[in-house]
DNA sequence: GCTTTCTGTGAAGTGGAATTCACAAGGCTG
DNA sequence: CAGCCTTGTGAATTCCACTTCACAGAAAGC
């Protein structure tokens, strides 16, 4: 899944110039001269990145990104400003900018910045934390959930126990999903065929009981 | 799906007469004249419920109870005794019995100790309380949980505000998921074409931070 | 008015999860 | 040792969640 970013300058060598770095590394890249345009193509394409310009004739940088981040508040977005100064930086990000870099800059700059961006990016998609995925599909199957209560009141149990215990008269069904869930590491087995819950699994059954009470009134 | 139920009694008579009501009850019903070949058949077959007479040659039901829900903890006994005295019950209710009926008795005494029976077992076999499952189900999802994330952190929106928000492409997939959550009760729509959380679905993004929390560290 | 966007339905297809089936290597027990 | 129970594996199959596609009325914009 390559990134799409858009480019968005009225300065047309800049701007190339920048499409053209951006696209030697692998970019997806998509070149505006103005911000209208930008906002217009971002309702087909939603990019990953913008980099805009923060002095363009009609809408402005500045007046651009409130925009944008209403609509798409994931995309990541570095200001170009014409001046380094002090002042310039923290308007930009004030106006909701990610990050800037200031002119002229050079090309590995501007590689900084844009993997920066996207890397912060990738951290932020994720959101509900690692693990997390595992465990909810995990937890979305109602034999799983069983396994786990039974090994969370009754300790370690072996194989054919677990078996008896659900009243799943096919042994192997019960074995499909104690793979997985060993797999998903909730579930250890010991040298001995004794199988037990991991910390991680722990857990799990505690926030379980947790989502359950909540639910519940 | 309908419910099994054992009857252990050495006496050829009332046993059959007790499985007949409960066939005409649409049950079904498995007869054993001692406690020993309960249990073997046990091992195949597990049963929801068992009616055990107390008073047996060999193994009786004082002995066998323990027995048998060491090994399935979750099936239901209903003990029968020959003379309705305290002692009797109590005696019986000890030993693991969930019910227990004194002979002779009516067949609508039969009728209403089973009944009670399974719906206890049903009750119980829950667990994880009403509402939880529909609750995961919808959990198990990355799209439906990015919207009721979306929706807990922007308030109300509409189609294709979510849509957008997403980052994906193909609506109707966002509607096919959406409709998931209507149909869970875990998000409404409004007269005005808005979408928002139910209570239960605020509930349910709490518990999901909680266990986000407890998962990650 | 016409066109585009929004909001949605329903059918058909796809892929992965879950189930079932056939088989088998230890281990324990009489 | 013969025979069961335990604890698996892997392939074949079924099932279902999800996706995709084709279409369509309602609303909004031009």
């Amino acid at each position: 899944m390559s990134e799409h970013i858009y480019v968005v300058d009225d300065d047309h060598d800049l701007r190339e110039s920048i499409a053209e770095i951006l696209e030697n590394n692998h970019y997806q890249v998509s070149s505006f001269e103005n911000a209208e345009s930008a906002l217009q193509a971002s309702k087909l394409v939603v990019p990953s990145l913008v980099i805009v310009d923060n002095m363009m004739p009609g809408m402005g940088g500045m007046a651009f990104i409130p925009l944008l981040k209403k609509e798409y508040p994931n995309v990541k977005i570095i200001m170009i400003t014409a001046f380094s100064t002090v002042d310039n930086a923290v308007a930009a990000m004030k106006s909701g900018a990610d990050d800037y870099i200031a002119k002229p800059f050079k090309r590995d700059e501007l590689l900084v910045a844009v993997r920066r961006s996207l890397e912060e990016l990738k951290f932020e998609k994720q959101m509900i934390g690692p693990g997390m995925d595992e465990a909810l599909s995990c937890l979305s199957n109602q034999i799983r959930r069983d396994i786990l209560l039974a090994l969370s009141q009754k300790g370690d149990m072996r194989f054919m126990d677990i078996t008896r215990h659900l009243e799943i008269s096919d042994h192997t069904k019960v074995n499909f999903h104690l793979k997985n869930l060993k797999t998903n590491n909730l579930v250890s087995q010991k040298r001995d065929k004794f199988y037990r819950l991991t910390p991680q699994g722990e857990k799990i059954v505690d926030g379980l009981a947790l989502l359950s009470n909540k639910i519940s009134h």
